[in-house]
Parts: C-alpha cells; structure tokens; sequence
DNA sequence: TATGAATGAGCGTTCATTCAT
DNA sequence: TATGAATGAACGCTCATTCAT
C-alpha cells in the first residue's frame, strides 16, 4: 500500500534527474535552466521543488553524481607508483570539476555540511576523495612517516590549490598538471634531513 | 581649471569607500548592496560606476586594503622559529579571510589576474603573502631541501584549504589552528627517508 | 458492520475540526493552513477535502459556530430599551467578526447562499441576527412606522458599514460604538417631520 | 536638469496604466495578468514594480481612476429630489463596483488606508462619494433633523449592504434598485413620531 | 473512505548594470 | 563626470485542489 506510491514518486525523481542531465549534456551546467527542466520532462513546476531544494539543489545531486562516477574509476585503479600515475588517476575528476566555473562555484559552496548530521553529497564526495587517496598511498613507495589519512589530505589540499589556480590567468603558463607535480613531489617524496 | 575637477573626482570617490565601508562595518561584506551605497553617500548610481568596475571591483579594493593591513602587521614580525609561531603571525589574515563565506568567494575569485597585465589588488596580495612568507621560511629552521618560494606557496596551499574545510563543517571538531599544525608540521620539518 | 465506519467517519472529521479550531486558537483564522492541519491531524490531504468543501468549507463551519455561539447569548437577553443597550448586546459579535480582516472576508463572502436550496451556515447566522434583533425591537420603545424586520435590516447594515469602517483607518478616531449609536439613533429613534 | 527625467517616469508609468487600461477593456479587470501589461507596454518587469506596488498597487490606481470617473458625472448632477432620482444618480457607480467580484474584492480590500497618513486612492473615494451625496442632500426635500453628512454615511451604509447581498444567491430575487428603494425611503423621508 | 504525489499559473523579487540625457 | 530611470532573465514560492491508486 506504500510501495507503488514510492514508485510513482522516484519514477518522477528520476525522470526529473535524467531530464536535467540531458540538458547539461547539451548545453552545460551553467545553462540549465528550472523551467526548461519541467517542461522537457513534462513536470509541474511546484513538483520540482516538492523534490528538490531549488535549483541549486537538484545540481548538488546531479554534480555529486557525476564525482561519484570518477570516483568509482579512480577506486578500480591499482595504487600508483608514481606522481605522475598518481596525478593521471586523478586528472579525469579536476578536470570536470574545472570545466565549468559554475561547477566549481557550485562544488565549492557545497563543499560544507549545512548541518552536522546531514553532509551533502558532494561534501561527501570530498571524504571519499581522501579516502580513495589514501588507500592508494598505503600501497605505494611514498612518504610514510605521516599517516596515509594525513598524507591523502595534504594531496587534497594541493589540489584544491591546484583548481583554484586554474581560474587565474597569472599562472596559466604552467598546465595543472606540472604544478600538480612539483608540489606533490615535495609532498609525497621521502626526504633526507638537510 | 583642471585640478578642481580631479579633487571633486577624488572626494567621491573616497566618499563612496568610506560609505562603503561603514555599511560592511555595520552589516557585513555579503549584506553591502550598491543601492545602499549610493542613496547614503547621496550620489547617483551611474557616478557608482564611473568609479569602480562594478560592486566586484569595490569589493576587490576594500577586501584588499583590508588583507594589505594584516600583511603590513605579518611583515613587521621577525622569522617564526616554530610553527605555532608561524601560525599564530598568519591567523589574523586567515580569521578575517574565514569571517564570512561572501568575503572567502570574493577572494578566491580574485586570486588570480583577469589578463595578464593587470594583477589585481587580492591577487597582488597572494603574491605578497607568499613572499612575506618565503622570507620568513629563509631564516627558519625548516626544510630546505626545496626553494623557499615553492615551500611558501606550498604554506599557501595549505592555508587555502584549512580555510576551505573551515567552511566545510565535516571536519569542524578540530580548529583550524590544530589543523594546520599538523599539515604544516608535515610540510616543513625536515624529515628522514623511510 | 456499518456503524463502526461512520463512527470513524464522525471521528476523522471531529479531529479535523478539533485540529483546525487548535491552529486557528495559536495563529489566527487567515494563518491556517490545509497542510498543517493534516499533518497535525495525521490524516492524507485526500481525506480533507472528502470532509469539506475545501479550506473555505471548513472555515464557514468553523467561524458560523463562533458565530452562532455569540447569536446564543444574546438570545437570552431581555429587548433592549436603549441604544446603547443594544450595541451592548450585540458587541461580541461584532468585535469576534472585526478581530481579523480575514474572517471578516470569509464572512463576507459566505453571507449569502451560492444556490437557493442550501444556506449556508454563515448566511444562516446572518438570517438569524436580522431574527434576534427584530425581535427585540418588537418589545422596545424604537420606532414603529416600519417594519420590525426592515427596522432589523437596517440595523444590519449599519453594523456591516461600522464593521467595514472599522478595516478603513480614515474614521478611526471614534470609536466603533460611539459610530454605531450615532447611526443607530438616527435609524431607531422615531421623529417628527421637519 | 531634473524636469526630463521626470518627464520620462511620467510617460512610462502613463504607458504602462494605459495598456493596463487596455487589457482590462478587452478581457476585464481580473484576467489582468503582469505580464501582459508589461510585455505589452514594451517595458521590463523590474521597472513596473518600480512604479507600482505590484498588481493590487496597479489596481487600486486604475480602479480609484474609474471610481472618480464615475464620482465626476455624479457631482455634474443636480441635487436629487426624490429617491428614486437619488439612486438613479448613484445607480452607474454601484454598478461598476459590482459588475466583478474581483474589482468589489480590491475595492473591499483597499477601502482602509494602510497607514493613518497616506488614504490610498478607493478609500479616498468613499470619502468623496459621502461627500458628494452629503452635498445633494442639503438642496433636497429629505429628512433634516441629522445633519447631512451623517445622512450621507447612511446612505453608504446602505450601498454596501447591497452591494454586499448583491453577490448572495438568497436576495436575488428583487433588484438592487428595489432593496435600496426601501431602505433608503426608510433612511432619508422625515417621519412622525408613532 | 483514505492516500499523498502531482498540479499550475502567476506573482513578486532581485539588483548589478547600462545608457540616454 | 554625473544622473537615475530602465533593464531583464530567472528564480523561488505559494498552496488549495485534484485524481489515480
């Protein structure tokens, strides 16, 4: 007596989910549109925010999701043996997640937990970065007088760094990718006492 | 004839600043709307815009005023020895960058230079941390096993996400002092390999 | 096998009406809301409207019973042999349907019957007040060259009018009574031909 | 300097209340909908809220505009010397007020002034209507021992009350005309003490 | 009777920015 | 330089009501 409403209820979730992703697919993130969204699925408006906090709702689910896919890649690698492998295992997720300033403006606001109890998706996706990283790290020939836990936070870090850097002219010399490198070499790489 | 004007020029200017910061004195950064700005400094919205690019471009100017201020403070001090003591020279600068989310966005939008020309004031003043920094490093006891700039923007990093996760209420049982800490004791000791 | 469902029947719609009059008791008639009402009555909004002609159904029944409630008291006072007696009476009922603008509208509203087979219970009191005061006026000392009933109506007018008056801020300098017995006075009080 | 900017407003706001107009002459006052009066009118949304307090702000101009129309004609009139006349006089307005329930609804709605100093429009309207009835009754053959504009009031009264029973299915059956004629013979014709 | 997801049309709002004067 | 009316594209939201189950 429950169930088939429920049904009804994700089918119309779900539809609203995959129209959006449509939409994105064709003309990005930034040019989503709610009302473009209701009608291409055939939905009432009211209906959308009965399902989603808004706007920016609906693209905390949607981006998380898309994370959550790389994530999924990065986890079914082997655990690099180098920056550089490690870097190229990594790229696929900072490069969607600077593809679109607005993406990175959304990642970036919804990077925190409004309340303590309910983490969003994408903050989620953040622990399960770290996580990823640091399963990685405990079977590598990095760095080991830090915590693997530590160590995977640091790489965020230079990351972020990394992504916020994208959006700046004044280094664009460099690509991502040889400023990912130098800092997690000074990073990662065991060192001896100067 | 000439000069006249540019007095007239100047004072509406410096009225719109001040105006400008009483408001975010009063309200915050993220509550200053131009509206208001221009009705208290009795002055039309049209000459708001002859002076500044846009209420972006205030902001750019006041928060970076604001950021050359504790860096004026941070470059008096002589050379931390410790990290706490590096951490505790840099803190005003991170707790007035963390005060508000809307003042963290303004910044890390403006980290960088628009064109290559033209480094705007919040992005000359990441350059300038970085060196206030790079000097302290020089007369330190911390790893040299890399220059003291690529350590510094690694600093930098570090600070940037400390302030991130500061936003980021996952990891809100720890300080940010605490945090960091333990990142930067990481990145600057000098370490033996494994 | 028939009784048990009316019964539950009789109780879902008691509890509905017991939920409304509690939320209208904390926030005032024009603040209730069919959702909250359900919610707080655990019953599926479906079921409301299986109980009532909508929001406005409930609240005709909700406010005639206040209203009848008024109409019962001054059933049990003896005629009135002074104006101002009779704005005495009458009072509760006046000031209960000027207490809020938007039971006033409801009223206003349901003062007539949509079809001429069924009055609805607000016309109803309507019916009843020109009934009660006629009767009244039939064991005064007021004027007897017109009907007593017309003699009510106009009665009802002028209360109606005192009542709009009263939502209209440019007469409120007297008092709702003091207007009243002016009025009154002038339409009770028999006279002499000028 | 400051008069052709002014100028502008004027015309904008002139544009915008005679599309208004227009709209209403075709489909009625309630199937006015804001944004066929501003796409209409060829102007922003933004810039009819600036001159409006929204729709009900519009209304109340354009429906105190009516009201004083028909207010004018009135005055235009010689003093009524019989009921009859009176109501005949009166007659075009009653009929405007209540040829839609909408427009009786924002009249209903707007007859109060918010606050104590500004009287919106319609309420400013009663006011003129008592005032213009007050000045037929001083030249006319009516009852004389109240004062005309206490005599005026109660014809408003009147009015209401059967504009108010004119949306009431129970009265339907005599004419407006016919209610008033007897009330207002009860109302305004000297009479002997009983 | 009961359920509750879905409806839906439109209003108000926002506010940095532009541009003709 | 200064003015300030006008722009404009979306978004959020409302919330009583319906209807298939």
């Amino acid at each position: 007596m429950l169930k088939p409403i429920q049904d009804r209820t994700r089918a119309t979730r779900a539809k609203l989910i995959e129209t959006a992703q449509g939409i994105i697919a064709a003309k990005g993130y930034g040019a989503l549109r709610v009302e473009e969204v209701v009608q291409t699925a055939g939905v009432a408006k009211g209906t959308f925010f009965a399902h989603f906090a808004g706007k920016d709702g609906l693209m905390e689910l949607v981006i998380a999701a898309r994370l959550n896919t790389f994530l999924d890649e990065a986890e079914r690698w082997p655990a690099p043996q180098t920056i550089d492998d490690l870097i190229a295992h990594i790229m696929p997720l900072i490069q969607f997640m600077t593809t679109e300033r607005y993406v990175f403006d959304v990642i970036l606001r919804h990077s925190g937990a409004a309340a303590r109890e309910e983490i969003g998706p994408i903050a989620q996706t953040f622990t399960r970065q770290v996580d990823v990283v640091a399963r990685w790290l405990a079977d590598s020939p990095f760095r080991k007088d830090i915590s693997g836990h530590l160590l995977a936070e640091g790489v965020q870090a230079f990351l972020v760094q990394a992504m916020a850097l994208h959006f700046c002219a004044v280094s664009n010399s460099e690509t991502m990718e040889d400023r990912l490198l130098t800092y997690l070499d000074a990073w990662l790489n065991p060192r001896v006492a100067s």
